[in-house]
DNA sequence: GAGCACTGC
């Protein structure tokens, strides 16, 4: 079977198990309450159920009919322009009273239709082709090209770049710079501030320059792009460094972009930056914590004084730039981008089931709009799916005259051949439906879309000290989080967004801006980087937004409890490595035991599949048979996994993932990943996460002089037996000792342990809190074990472990003899 | 008995 056929069949039997995904969808709008019932934002408060649902027609008497059964009778058309004007933007093609274009596809009968019945039918059903190119096209390399071709390229570039508006303001940028310490500057979009003002710095500055963003694709693509205008090779005046790549040269590089994480990186080695003399930290208003982080750095080394030939830009895309401002005293200058117009239009009322309302608006925008394709945001795969399996449901039967809808999902969880079908351009007369995520609003863009269609809500991690457990929220997006949404829509011509809101709640229920990371997350990471830079005053640390006294006492509890930290919160050698690991401080700990009870080979592999996220992808596409069937096929493979759970099973997947890859057949290897649902580039990321975990293990324990000689001599001679001899040679297979390699993570997540009750259910070890092991875990349905360990808490529709394991009561007593005692885990003063 | 948004080292 070819990969063409399997897409297309897949494609169907999605289709065909969406109302099973219907039903559950109704349970799951149920309130995401928590525990605590407190400050939580619930579906019911959103905006788009604010206003009460209208099944009556519109003033000009038009409702779309709609796909009975389906849709019901929500009033889409009745958008209206900002500000005042009313528009219809309906054509006259798809009245569906008048020319009954729906031909009553209703769910519940093409629940039962077979692949052939849907195929017959359908002629014009989308061929999706599978990418034939394997080359790793994450990072950008070098290009071979003389001198002369690249100034060639480079004068050409200037003349492009000299009609950018920034480039009239070069002088006054400059002059801002010479003047004052920090300068912060608003770019809207299509200015080019993150392309031009770093050039314009390297005329006026001796040292190196450092330009953050927050994420890699952003530093690699924005250095390829600038050392073309430069004129040079990327790598030499112009380079970038993140995490496995390092385009960078310590004596030429004049200009470094790099992410925000490997900055920070650099401030725990260096904590006066001494080999830059500017720092310019791009895309601030996105408030990641490590920009946050970074920015509290920097006000901390500029008000020591031991800095005061420094220079910092602040660049920030929305108008909250004021906070940036008053953060560092600092004045503001505003350059103005250059995007298309977007007309925006608004919902008169608002809709209760979001997914048919986008899936109406969709359609009515295909036939009423000019081409161009469309992008929707919804705040979840689940009703991504269900809007897809709608659309490519519908779309057979769809008017004649319209482009025929081609409907793609585009969310994380996808694996990278999925969501690149995105990018593949379509015969004519099609027109392509986007149905996203928040991935779509900064990390993937996509060209072409002139609509988009925004449910203005999201998803969002709420993390809670006080229960150590994190919620996932459906939430309303903020109004700058809107902008950027529409901005979507303008970015190759003019565009329209369609908000499925009403402007009044745009204007009075919408948050001005998005509350930060560092507010929502656990800060423990952090708290511990601080330490390790030196900071002892915590609380009076200037940080740009306070996270707040019980956040950084729970984390400094839980660094405590790892060991990071002693009795007078003074951060120990332990701590110091584990600031070092590029890992979250309980993962580290863990790496670290592991290395005292010799099992630090297998638990680094198990570590590295962990950090690497949807590794294994969870089995969206229709009906149970499917997933039962991956199911059992996944379970040949981890027959110690089925007992033992998660953390075993990715042991052997990634040792079965290895023997295929030693023997470098690249295409068997591929089909096993696509036959089990494993994400193939996963897999590669994780041999990538071991071979620099295996570095820094190494790199730790050679520089830290807190360990005498002979300690260090034996854990390195511990290290190489470990890891030097059979660590390329995996045709040495020595049983898994299952205890020792789960009482290394005991370790680290003792706070994350259940106890089995004799109702069958499990309680937490900590607080007794009533937790269910999540449906994607190999253990998901086994009542019967004494103990679980999981390596996280969710709570969704009700408190879910993930990542779960089977541990014995007694392992619990030799790790942490008090937890069985109820005795929580404090700091001694 | 039933399902997680996104990013970084």
């Amino acid at each position: 079977m070819s990969n063409n056929e399997t897409n297309v069949t897949s494609n169907v039997l999605e289709a065909s198990g969406m109302s099973k995904k219907r039903k559950r969808k109704r349970s799951r709008n149920k309130n995401p309450t928590n525990p605590d019932n407190q400050g939580e934002i619930s579906s019911e408060s959103l905006p788009n159920g604010q206003v009460k649902q209208q099944k009556t027609a519109s003033k000009d008497g038009k409702i779309i009919e709609g796909i009975p059964g389906v849709v019901g009778d929500i009033p889409v058309t009745q958008l209206s322009e900002n500000p005042k004007l009313e528009r219809d933007t309906r054509g006259q093609a798809y009245d569906g009273n008048k020319k009954g274009h729906f031909k009553k596809p209703t769910f519940e009968s093409k629940k039962n239709k077979s692949f052939d019945n849907y195929k017959s039918k359908d002629n014009k059903t989308v061929k999706f082709f599978e990418r034939t190119n394997d080359e790793d096209e994450d990072y950008h390399r070098p290009t071979n090209m003389s001198r002369s071709q690249r100034a060639d390229k480079a004068n050409e570039l200037l003349e492009i770049r000299k009609t950018l508006p920034i480039y009239q303001h070069k002088d006054e940028i400059l002059k801002y710079v010479a003047e004052n310490q920090v300068v912060v500057i608003i770019g809207e979009t299509g200015s080019g501030k993150s392309t031009q003002i770093p050039q314009f710095l390297i005329s006026s500055n001796k040292g190196q320059i450092a330009v953050t963003q927050p994420r890699r694709v952003a530093a690699s693509s924005l250095a390829q792009r600038v050392s073309e205008e430069y004129g040079c090779v990327l790598g030499e005046e112009v380079g970038y460094q993140v995490r496995f790549s390092n385009v960078s040269n310590n004596k030429l590089t004049k200009l470094k972009y790099l992410t925000d994480g490997m900055l920070l990186r650099e401030i725990m080695l260096d904590n006066k930056l001494n080999k830059y003399s500017c720092i310019v930290i791009d895309e601030a208003h996105e408030r990641t914590i490590l920009t946050d982080m970074i920015l509290g750095f920097l006000k901390q080394l500029i008000n020591s004084g031991e800095r005061p030939d420094l220079k910092v830009i602040v660049m920030s895309a929305t108008l909250n730039a004021e906070l940036f401002s008053q953060f560092f005293q600092a004045p503001i200058l505003f350059i103005e981008g250059r995007t298309y117009p977007v007309a925006k239009y608004y919902l008169t009322d608002s809709s209760e089931d979001i997914v048919d309302t986008i899936v109406r608006a969709a359609v009515q925008i295909n036939l009423s709009e000019q081409q161009g394709d469309i992008l929707c945001f919804l705040p979840g795969q689940e009703e991504i799916d269900t809007a897809v399996n709608i659309l490519s449901t519908i779309a057979p039967d769809l008017p004649k005259e319209a482009p025929i809808i081609v409907p793609l999902p585009l969310y994380a969880a996808l694996s990278p051949s999925q969501q690149s079908k995105i990018f593949e351009t379509l015969p004519k007369n099609r027109r392509k439906v986007i149905l996203a995520t928040n991935i779509a609003e900064t990390s993937i863009t996509v060209s072409g879309v002139r609509y988009v269609i925004d449910s203005g809500l999201r998803k969002v991690k709420v993390w809670k000290h006080e229960l150590g457990l994190s919620s996932l929220l459906t939430t309303t997006i903020s109004q700058a989080s809107a902008k950027q949404r529409a901005g979507r829509a303008g970015r190759e011509a003019p565009g329209k967004v369609f908000r499925l809101y009403s402007e009044k709640i745009y204007q009075s229920e919408l948050p001005k801006d998005q509350e930060s990371e560092i507010m929502r997350n656990d800060i423990v990471l952090p708290i511990l980087t601080l330490k390790k830079i030196g900071v002892d005053d915590l609380i009076y640390w200037p940080w740009l937004e306070h996270p707040g006294e019980t956040a950084i006492l729970s984390a400094l509890s839980t660094l405590y409890s790892l060991g990071a930290l002693d009795n007078n919160g003074k951060i120990t050698s332990l701590g110091y490595k584990m600031a070092v690991l590029p890992l979250p401080p309980q993962l580290s700990a863990v790496l670290i035991t592991a290395m005292n009870s010799g099992v630090l080979k297998d638990v680094i592999d198990i570590v590295s599949c962990i950090s690497v996220d949807n590794l294994v992808l969870n089995v969206t596409t229709g009906d149970g048979e499917m997933r039962d069937e991956i199911n059992s096929k996944r379970r040949n493979y981890c027959p110690l996994g089925c007992r033992y759970g998660d953390l075993i099973a990715f042991k052997e997947y990634f040792q079965y993932f290895e023997e295929l890859n030693s023997m470098g057949n690249t295409e068997e290897l591929k089909s096993w990943c696509s036959e089990l649902h494993f994400n193939f580039k996963g897999f590669k990321n994780v041999l990538r996460i071991r071979q620099q975990l295996k570095d820094y293990m190494f790199g730790t324990i050679r520089q830290d002089d807190s360990i005498n000689r002979d300690e260090k001599d034996q854990q390195l001679n511990n290290l190489k037996s470990q890891l030097v001899p059979d660590y390329d040679d995996i045709t040495i297979k020595k049983p898994l000792d299952i205890p020792n390699i789960l009482k290394s993570f005991l370790k680290g997540y003792i706070t994350n342990t259940a106890i089995g009750m004799p109702d069958r259910s499990y309680r937490t070890c900590t607080n007794g809190q009533l937790i269910s092991i999540h449906p994607s875990s190999n253990l998901f349905g086994k009542s019967n074990l004494d103990a679980i360990m999981y390596i996280e808490y969710v709570f969704t529709s009700k408190g879910y472990a993930r990542n779960v394991s089977a541990i014995e009561l007694s392992w619990l007593q030799d790790v942490a003899p008090h937890i069985l005692g109820g005795t929580k885990v404090t700091i001694k003063d």
